[in-house]
RNA sequence: GCGCCCAUCGUCUAGCGGUCCAGGACGUCGCCCUUUCACGGCGAAAACACGGGUUCGAGUCCCGUUGGGCGCGCCA
């Protein structure tokens, strides 16, 4: 058995969308497991649509994903001319054929066909007529000459044995009246001249499969091994769109997701290896197969992603978290002014401070707000009530009401509160990511944290100045 | 409209004819741990879309209904 080559086929007219970046995935997977070759190619023939600046945004989402493709990405628009030159070949042996049927006529058969309700489809008019009749100064596009009897069977390793009836699939458009191949063609000719063998992508392709599998017999080509995956969708059942999460991967990493965790809950979306939810890398290239994939759609689902970031994060090691922050800074909300400021000395006390926050942070964006306070400028303004209190007495006040506050119930009380969310506020955390970190940066232990030891720090209006300056490993 | 695909808790799913009064995970709700917030532990509510078959026996096979999705371009 020869080695599996796959491929992810992205046309850059936009961001590596969420979708688009799980059909990446299974073909990276599915070529990592068997040993085989990820290959990349850009579907950058329509040169209206096509940017530079999405071709970057995919290799950018791509690489923070880790999904390393092999060789160099393929342009598909650098090959027309091997397009071209298989489309004469086709021509000549009458697999193919002009048509010269006009923007207008084609029109009026989609009209026709909607009245009738009937699917459009080309009705073959230059099919069988001969060249000459062709009208003067009329560009033709060429068609293949598509079987018109029996069926074409795909045979998916997802949907399993899906059969069309030739009748329904007519005469697609190979070439363009300006000479430019289509996507139909162009991905049947690239995917068997780079050695394809198992093409895998959304169940949207499926009705091309068929298309396709035309050609390549046409062609007498083999036939690759066909895997159409669910498509998601979104929370309400729908089609994925921006409101729900098909956004560009990049918008993830702004999220602060760590890659191995999207991936963890990307490849779960349609895919099961029994009960197991979690996966390390290694694990889901030594259990992923093609077999195990659902064929109902699934929908996007934040709470869990979120969910699975956290086990991601407290799973990190310290240092590969804190590394995994920092790389990271450039693209999370107020992350540059951080990274802007992290000099050896900020760099320590965040090292020092990640032990203690990652165990309640879900994402890398809750990670920076939990050490806010190590970023904040001091002293620290209070409100009125805040101030009232140290004004009452500063520390000794508070240390007088220490006895009363054991309960929960009493850390509702208003000038205590006040006096915690002033300090929260000001340094941009949640009120409960704010006790620990503080507590592990002044004393250096990360253990028992408490809403008193901020109390107590606020109390010393001295110490605020030097929050930053006693952390530390 | 035509073609194709799909259908287990709110969500992701296990289940490949009997061991399923349906299992796991997220979410939700209790309780425990905790001088905050998390984490963690324990527990609860929560599903086989509907109707016919086949079979001694169906979540599991077949048909239909309903519901959802995808496709139907000189886009990809």
């Amino acid at each position: 058995m020869s080695q599996a080559v796959t491929r992810f086929a992205p046309s850059p007219t936009g961001f590596l969308h969420i979708g688009g970046a799980r059909t990446a995935l299974f073909n990276w997977l599915y070529a990592r497991r068997f040993g085989g070759t990820f290959l990349l190619r850009i579907e950058d023939t329509d040169r209206e649509r096509s940017t530079q600046a999405a071709v970057d945004a995919i290799l950018d989402g791509l690489d923070w994903l880790g999904l390393h493709w092999d060789g160099e990405a393929i342009s598909q628009f650098g090959r027309a001319w091997r397009h071209r030159e298989v489309v004469d070949r086709m021509l000549a042996s009458g697999a193919a054929y002009r048509c010269y049927a006009s923007a207008e006529e084609l029109e009026e058969m989609r009209r026709k066909a909607r009245a009738e309700g009937r699917p459009m489809r080309y009705d073959g008019r230059w099919r069988n007529r001969d060249p000459s009749e062709a009208p003067p100064g009329v560009a033709p596009v060429i068609r293949l000459r598509a079987r018109q009897e029996g069926e074409t069977v795909v045979d998916d390793k997802v949907q399993g044995k899906v059969v069309f009836a030739n009748k329904d699939l007519d005469d697609l458009v190979l070439l363009r009246s300006d000479g430019n191949p289509t996507f139909m063609l162009a991905v049947v000719v690239d995917d068997h001249d780079m050695g394809v063998t198992h093409v895998i992508r959304g169940d949207d392709h499926l009705t091309n499969a068929a298309r396709q599998t035309q050609i390549f017999q046409a062609l007498g080509w083999e036939v690759p091994v066909w895997a159409h995956i669910p498509l998601i969708h979104g929370p309400d059942g729908a089609k994925l769109s921006k409101r729900h999460g098909a956004l560009g991967v990049e918008a993830y990493r702004a999220m602060g997701y760590l890659p191995a965790a999207l991936r963890n809950y990307l490849v779960r979306l349609g895919w099961s290896h029994g009960d197991k939810e979690f996966f390390t890398t290694d694990e889901i290239v030594a259990a992923f197969d093609l077999s195990a994939i659902g064929r109902s759609p699934s929908r996007f689902d934040f709470a869990k992603l979120e969910n699975m970031n956290g086990h991601f994060m407290r799973a990190s090691g310290d240092e590969e978290l804190f590394q995994a922050l920092v790389a990271t800074l450039p693209y999370l909300p107020g992350g540059p002014e951080v990274a802007q400021r992290l000099d050896e000395r900020k760099r320590a006390q965040l090292r020092a401070a990640i032990p203690g926050l990652k165990e309640r942070a879900k994402t890398l964006v809750e990670l920076l707000e939990g050490a806010g306070f190590l970023f904040v400028t001091r002293p620290l303004p209070m409100d009125e009530k805040a101030a009232d209190i140290l004004a009452k007495g500063g520390r000794a006040h508070l240390a007088a009401m220490l006895p009363r506050l054991s309960r929960i119930s009493d850390w509702s009380g208003p000038a205590l509160e006040a006096v915690v969310r002033a300090y929260a506020e000001e340094s941009g955390a949640k009120l409960g990511s704010v006790a620990q970190p503080l507590r592990a940066a002044l004393t250096g232990r990360s253990t028992s944290p408490g809403i008193f030891d901020v109390l107590s720090v606020l109390g010393r209006e001295e110490s605020l100045g030097r929050i930053g300056d006693q952390a530390g490993p």
